[in-house]
DNA sequence: CTGTCTAGCTAACGCCGTTAGCCAAGGAGG
DNA sequence: CCTCCTTGGCTAACGGCGTTAGCTAGACAG
């Protein structure tokens, strides 16, 4: 269902409106504006708007790791602090996308067979012990959440930061 | 107006909907059944829902300072094991507030003045350097939304990450 | 020609936060 | 004692939300 061409554009229309405005622009009403159809009419395509948002949840993980796998390839000494600086990037460039995918509890049911180890096999290769890998990715969601929350104080240097807690974390 | 005794009634009603059934039950029309009146007679007391919701974050950034607090405390030595406890220790007791606290951009205009530094002194009490002091608290948050979110993977070991993940970032 | 499926539509439901406007009770000042 | 103002309720309503029910125009198959 959902790769059929219209159910593709349903899912265009709700990135670009997730992404230029932000979650509260997200409605069915919304999306259907932008298609020229009335909002009863997207669920002919999807079963509710959960399920469009578990697409555009499945696209950032899939953007995320990708993201990740070339930042590796750009730099291949320091892999840490490539991955790291590559995470950030596209979490900043991605703020709301980014957000909508850690919300929430986790719909695994919903998403495709083998994405979640997919996502996490950039940090895999790169720290292979597991605690160690699950320490350093809470502590890079944690960085970015944090950052676009804007919960740091103005000003901090974040730089420095994510470069004292990489480092403490590569060994 | 926060601390008049109809207001605390108030703010007392909206915890508990939220500790017992989540921020979707966090409702105005909720809080005002749990007191016996209508929707639009809370508004005499707060300015609109999210100045409620304040309250509550308020309450929650205290609670958590002082659990912390409290951790330091009962165990002198090995202080940043025992902060890291802590932090889990409240985030899970309370997962709703913490999400509430932590789901948006700080609220900084509203909340009182020196809350977010009380709130951090715990921390850099036992991490001098500021940014290793955020580097364990991306950290923690990371680690704790995770686990509330339920993103590792079932199963996953993690007092383990926890150990690995302060372990590294103790000296 | 007939039937079935697809993908649109309108109308409506029950929520939500919020506003406008009314009113009873109580205390303050003359 | 009467008047006035403040406090804290109320009802009615608005515009938004996700969603459902039920209808229909068109394409396409047998």
């Amino acid at each position: 269902m959902a790769d059929r061409p219209r159910s593709r554009q349903i899912v265009d229309a709700a990135r670009e409106l997730l992404e230029s405005e932000g979650a509260d622009a997200l409605t069915m009403r919304r999306i259907a504006d932008k298609l020229g159809i009335r909002a009863p009419s997207l669920y002919k395509h999807f079963a509710d708007k959960r399920a469009v948002e578990v697409e555009l949840i499945a696209q950032g993980i899939v953007e995320l790791a990708e993201a990740q796998e070339a930042g590796l390839a750009a730099e291949p000494e320091r892999t840490l602090v490539a991955l790291g600086a590559a995470f950030r990037e596209y979490a900043l460039a991605h703020p709301h996308l980014y957000r909508l995918m850690t919300d929430s509890p986790l719909p695994r049911d919903l998403l495709p067979e083998g994405l979640e180890q997919r996502a996490a096999l950039p940090l895999l290769k790169t720290v292979p012990d597991e605690h160690r890998a699950r320490a350093v990715w809470a502590f890079a969601h944690g960085m970015v959440i944090l950052e676009l929350d804007g919960r740091f104080p103005p000003g901090a240097d974040l730089d420095q930061a994510w470069r004292v807690g990489l480092d403490a974390l590569s060994d």
